[in-house]
DNA sequence: ATAGGGTTAG
């Protein structure tokens, strides 16, 4: 017997070394699919082996083998791990005719590989296996289906699961407990609902299952209720069925519920369980006390770094972020223990909420000594704490970086360019998406949209929009909100209504939107109006709806409405105000030109005045040409904000209106010495589909000649008057000194001056700058609509201005 | 001589 296993394997000269015969196997078994080929870094796996781990094979294969089971040695290598020897072992085997139809040395590898994460090399045993006539069994569907779970094929799973009805396994209790953690994990729990209706014969671990299945499809709801309903049959919870359902209680924030199981956990003894103990903490942490969290935690010994982590996720959840960076320490001093990839995950928010830069990158660096990158999730978590940290170079770096990016770390590098206002570069990225695998959700939309509403054009908003109600989402009262906003700022305020009108369902944000929305467009009595409507529907208004409200009376100049919401705020809703309601009444009283009142205003603020209050007082000092405030302002605004480039143009505009040119140089240099420079003007204006970008004394358009020549016709015709206003400010010495900036050329003239000649008359004009549009503009602004019967409609970086037949819709201050 | 269910994460 032993001399002919010899020969034999003399004459299996195909692999020579276990290597040779993984390659073989693999290449047989894909060929056979015509499947994808080898995939290297898969195969590689397996290390290669060295002499020694050869001849070790070697010994046990080649003496006397007929002496010990082959089989009991085939086992013993697979639960080894080390695949490689074993799949050598086994090519060896299958040549000779005792083992080729055996089953059960087939499952063995099936099951090696599965445990071993090879899950395509499972599938692929599987495969191969049919190919040689050898039937699966009982045994075998479990591994195979396993390793489907592994690959998240859904495909490869569905022909598992039809070949069962073919061979009859399809209610073997075994295999469809196996089916329904597949489906349930690749998200398809109405499948895994169906196999457990089927089933003739549920047992424990079903049962099971179906409760760890609904938690990982985000069903807290109907896990707890086949938790119940489990009992009710008289079947007896057992440790896994607690860890299930307690992570039902985290993902519903059930604490009633998880108190509940808690008992029943000391009931059944297994408070000692680790696991069951990490489920606790980590309910009682998702619910929201940490209190309970910590009794807990305090009593538990000895303690591992899952229920550490869990302790400080908890504390990060509970926005407690110094607590959760203290418990690192805790952690490594008392415990001593170290930090894993999942303690840098949870830490890391903590980092970004408490802008802690330091900390943030002492764990970047911790995780790169420890070899923990790449990582995908721990990558993501580093984006958005630098993001948060304004770090967009350090954000853009390790997102650049990143092997494996997902649709959560594209929606990380996303809201960190948009939170940090590089709304252009989000716009960039976000094109992105055609290249991409994944498709766009709902915090994609919700952090794109702002970008769209400051930086994209109307066009564009529209087209995204429409993108939008393509998908699912169409619906989404967040994203419809944004949508909301985003046609407001984009300077299309019936879309922003209609879209408004169109909501299946509003909340009171969709309220505090629109009348927001027509605040920015200086229309107060539509905000006014809609805000007796929300009242009528029921909707309770809050601290932003009053933010809205009073911007809206402030821009609108409702002076006494707007005195009338301020007290009925603190009267009739209990709400306090906070120093965004300060600074609206602000530009309400600076709009009266009452400046004592507004300095004394101030002073009676509990909190403390921020640049934008000062900012409201400068502008309201300029508004009523009082320089001595405008510069008490400015100081203030500059010791909170030193790079604030518009405090220190808005001064100098104050200085040249007033012919003090040695305080226009010297606010001059000053920036100059701050390394800060004037944002440049410019200006867009939309033209049927396309958008047509102006700076100061543009002369790049193709139609420069006939922009000018429009410009000029009209500035002949709007007279004198104007052309003595700007005398008056603007000295002809200044103007010969500085043509530059002469309004004359300024870019809304350009824009609005292109505007009339490429659109049909009768339409509005609609242009968006990124700077206050200027005194002299605006005069100019008002007599085109006018002599021109146009509505021009500029949208600046704080409002819009509608002008209509000589008037603006700011009633001149703004 | 082989089987199925479980904790912390963006």
């Amino acid at each position: 017997m032993a001399a002919t296993l010899s020969v034999q394997l003399t004459y299996f000269n195909n692999s020579n070394s276990p290597q040779d015969a993984w390659h073989k196997h693999v290449k047989t078994a894909r060929t056979n699919r015509n499947s994808r080929i080898v995939n290297k870094q898969k195969v590689s796996k397996f290390g290669s082996l060295n002499r020694t781990q050869l001849n070790t094979v070697k010994a046990l294969v080649e003496p006397e083998p007929s002496t010990r089971s082959l089989t009991r040695v085939l086992c013993n290598v697979v639960d080894s791990g080390c695949m490689e020897n074993a799949l050598y072992l086994f090519e060896k085997m299958i040549q000779l005719d005792t083992y080729i139809r055996n089953t059960y040395i087939w499952n063995v590898m099936i099951r090696g590989c599965t445990n071993n994460g090879l899950f395509r090399e499972a599938v692929d045993f599987y495969c191969r296996m049919g190919f040689e006539g050898v039937r699966g069994d009982n045994f075998t569907y479990p591994f195979v289906i396993k390793s489907c779970t592994g690959l998240l094929s859904l495909m490869e799973g569905q022909k598992v699961h039809a070949k069962l009805f073919k061979i009859g396994l399809d209610l073997d209790v075994y295999v469809c407990n196996s089916l329904i953690v597949m489906y349930a994990k690749m998200g398809y729990i109405e499948f895994a609902e169906r196999v457990f209706q089927e089933m003739p014969v549920r047992d424990l671990v079903s049962w099971n299952s179906m409760i760890s299945g609904y938690v990982a499809s985000g069903d807290g709801c109907s896990s707890l209720m086949c938790f119940y309903e489990m009992q009710a049959l008289g079947m007896k919870p057992d440790r896994f069925s607690m860890i299930s359902a307690l992570g039902a209680c985290s993902l519903e924030y059930r604490l009633h519920c998880g108190k509940e199981i808690h008992c029943q956990v000391l009931k059944c003894g297994f408070e000692l369980d680790v696991m069951v103990q990490t489920s606790i903490i980590d309910m009682y942490g998702k619910c929201g006390r940490m209190d309970y969290a910590e009794r807990f935690f305090d009593r538990i010994s000895p303690r591992n770094v899952v229920a550490w982590n869990a302790m400080i996720g908890g504390y990060a959840l509970s926005s407690r972020f110094l607590e959760s960076l203290a418990f690192l320490r805790k952690m490594q001093d008392g415990d001593k223990l170290n930090p894993d990839i999942i303690t840098m995950i949870n830490l890391l928010p903590s980092c970004a909420q408490l802008q802690a830069l330091l900390e943030g990158k002492s764990v970047h660096g911790y995780a790169i000594r420890k070899g923990f990158l790449p990582h995908p999730v721990l990558e993501t978590a580093l984006v958005d704490m630098y993001g948060e940290c304004g770090k967009l170079d350090m954000a853009e770096r390790v997102y650049g970086q990143m092997t494996e990016k997902n649709l959560i770390s594209w929606n990380a590098m996303l809201a960190a360019y948009v939170q940090n206002g590089w709304n252009n570069k989000a716009l960039v990225l976000f094109q992105d998406i055609w290249h991409q695998p994944f498709k766009p959700d709902a915090f994609t939309f919700a952090s794109i949209l702002p970008a769209y509403s400051e930086s994209a054009s109307l066009q564009e908003g529209k087209q995204i929009h429409g993108f939008i109600m393509k998908s699912e989402l169409g619906t989404n009262t967040f994203i419809l909100n944004s949508i909301v906003y985003m046609y407001a700022k984009c300077g299309d305020i019936g879309a922003a209504r209609e879209v408004f009108d169109h909501m299946l369902h509003r909340d009171v944000i969709s309220w505090n939107t629109i009348i927001m929305a027509y605040a920015i467009h200086g229309f107060g009595r539509f905000s006014v109006q809609l805000f007796s409507e929300m009242k009528e529907k029921g909707f309770k208004p809050n601290e932003s709806t009053f933010v809205s409200l009073l911007s809206s009376c402030s821009i609108s100049g409702m002076v006494e409405e707007g005195w009338e919401y301020y007290n009925s705020m603190k009267r009739d809703y209990s709400i306090d105000p906070g120093i965004e309601h300060y600074g609206c009444m602000l530009d309400l009283i600076g709009r009266t030109g009452n400046l004592e009142l507004a300095k004394i205003f101030i002073d009676e603020i509990s909190l403390f005045p921020t640049a934008r209050i000062w900012g409201s007082l400068l502008t309201a000092s300029r508004n009523n040409q009082n320089i001595e405030l405008a510069e008490l302002s400015a100081r203030h605004i500059l010791s909170l904000e030193h790079d604030n480039t518009g405090c220190y143009v808005l001064l100098s505009n104050m200085y040249a209106e007033a012919g003090r040119w040695e305080d226009v140089e010297r606010l001059k240099c000053l920036m100059i010495k701050e390394g800060l420079e004037k944002t440049k003007g410019c200006s867009v204006v939309e033209i049927n589909s396309r958008t047509c970008r102006f700076v100061n004394n543009d002369r790049s358009h193709a139609e420069t000649n006939l922009i000018y020549d429009v410009l000029d016709i009209i500035m002949r015709k709007i007279g004198e008057d104007i052309f003595v206003h700007s005398l008056t400010k603007f000295r002809p010495l200044d103007l010969r000194k500085n043509r530059a900036n002469s309004p004359q050329k300024h870019s809304v003239r350009l824009a609005i001056s292109f505007g009339l000649i490429s659109t049909t008359i009768g339409s509005p004009i609609l242009v968006r700058k990124n700077t206050r549009i200027c005194e002299d503009c605006h005069i100019v602004a008002k007599k085109i609509s006018e002599i021109t019967r146009r509505e021009i409609i500029v949208g600046d970086s704080k409002v819009f201005h509608h002008f209509r037949d000589g008037h603006c819709s700011c009633r001149d201050y703004w």
